[in-house]
DNA sequence: GTACTGGTAGC
DNA sequence: GCTACC
DNA sequence: GTAC
């Protein structure tokens, strides 16, 4: 007998695990996710007919490489190697000790995957922001910093450098990063290249920003989902009630609406009826930690167009309801086009956040 | 049978 | 429009 | 596909 995805949920709740697994390998998957490790270009090498990272460095049919995406080739290894979780947090020290030398008022905190508790971290993600109680702001602080750190040895290559002439600040920064020098060690000592971002933004928008840097991304699309059907949207700066959308284009507002609620996580969180066992004594058939992803592979049929699709995820998601990650077969193999969300609200999960964000 | 699918920034 | 972030 |  089949199992229905309800089935396999249930699972997975009850297991941790889900059998029969298979992992979605295709020659296209295989490859751009080879390719997505560069930072830059993926789907578009692969359809230019390049095939190995051997291809991209001798810039096969003619392909173009950028300066960040050569230093992307060059620190392949190193940047696709996922960090302990100590390690995150030796970075971080060091670079909160510099930020907090610059003004001990600022609120920093490292995010994503250390966040959310997990034992090794892909990158490091950091928020920055600060209390206006004062009169003072965190603006000019992100160049300086990235100065400071750059000087001590701890940055290194820049991907992606933020544009403060809109607001600054509101900035986005992308960049590789190696880890402080532990005591006896010399210069000589080999440390891997590591992934950095930094995200500031201003002070009455930090729970949003923290909902959305600390994840993961099909939380945050699952979150988001929500809140439009309740008739708000949600992004990094708040929660909006009123917003009006383009039928046509719907990444086009007609109407900005107004914020609701943006300074905590648990406001929103509770605007959305999203209970936390932080927050609310609730009772559930399931309880599940920040959601892990399971991979599988299925084929499902449907009643519209090429009728098989592959299930990539199944994460386990608060607000009673999970997503899964399906691709069209057919569709193109980019992450936009390989995610698609669906939802089963008669299972009544509870999300538990991590400890980090009781109080 | 119909509705559902995140939101934004940089280039 | 593509790639990136979560 | 799943939810309603
Ligand atoms: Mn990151």
């Amino acid at each position: 007998m089949e199992l229905t995805h309800l089935d396999q949920i249930k699972e997975i709740l009850e297991t941790g695990e889900l059998r029969r697994i298979e992992f979605e390998k295709t020659e296209d998957i295989e490859i751009i996710n080879l390719f997505q490790g560069i930072y830059g270009v993926a789907y578009a090498w692969y359809a230019a007919g390049c095939r190995t990272l051997d291809d991209i460095r001798n810039k096969k049919a003619g392909i173009k490489v950028s300066e960040v995406q050569e230093i992307g080739l060059q620190h392949y290894d190193d940047i696709n190697t996922r960090m302990p979780r100590e390690e995150a947090h030796e970075i971080f020290v060091a670079i909160k000790e510099t930020a907090l030398s610059l003004d001990p008022k600022l609120f920093i905190e490292i995010m994503g995957s250390y966040r959310r508790g997990k034992s090794t971290c892909g990158d490091i993600d950091i928020l920055i922001t600060r209390s206006t109680e004062d009169g003072k702001t965190h603006e000019g602080i992100l160049p300086t910093l990235l100065n400071m750190l750059q000087t001590m040895g701890i940055i290194h290559e820049h991907l992606s450098l933020p544009d403060l002439s809109v607001d600054p600040l509101e900035a986005v920064y992308r960049g590789l990063c190696v880890r402080p020098l532990r005591e006896g060690e010399g210069p000589e000592s080999k440390r891997l290249r590591r992934r950095i971002d930094f995200l500031t933004v201003p002070w009455i928008n930090r729970g949003a920003a923290l909902i959305y840097y600390t994840g993961d991304d099909i939380f945050n699309r699952s979150l988001r989902l929500k809140a439009n059907k309740m008739g708000y949207s949600l992004n990094q700066k708040g929660l909006s009630a009123g917003v009006v959308r383009s039928p046509t284009r719907y990444t086009v507002k007609l109407c900005d609406g107004h914020m609701i609620a943006s300074e905590t996580e648990e406001e929103i969180f509770r605007i959305l009826g999203v209970y936390s066992a932080a927050f609310h004594q609730v009772s559930a058939d399931y309880e599940c930690s920040r959601p892990s992803k399971v991979c599988l592979g299925k084929n499902l049929t449907n009643g519209y167009g090429p009728s098989k699709w592959s299930m990539l995820c199944l994460p386990v998601y608060p607000h009673g309801l999970l997503a899964l990650g399906l691709r069209k077969l057919g569709a193109p193999a980019t992450p936009q086009g390989r995610v698609k969300a669906i939802q089963a609200p008669s299972l009544n999960i509870v999300y538990t956040l991590p400890t980090l964000y009781k109080r």
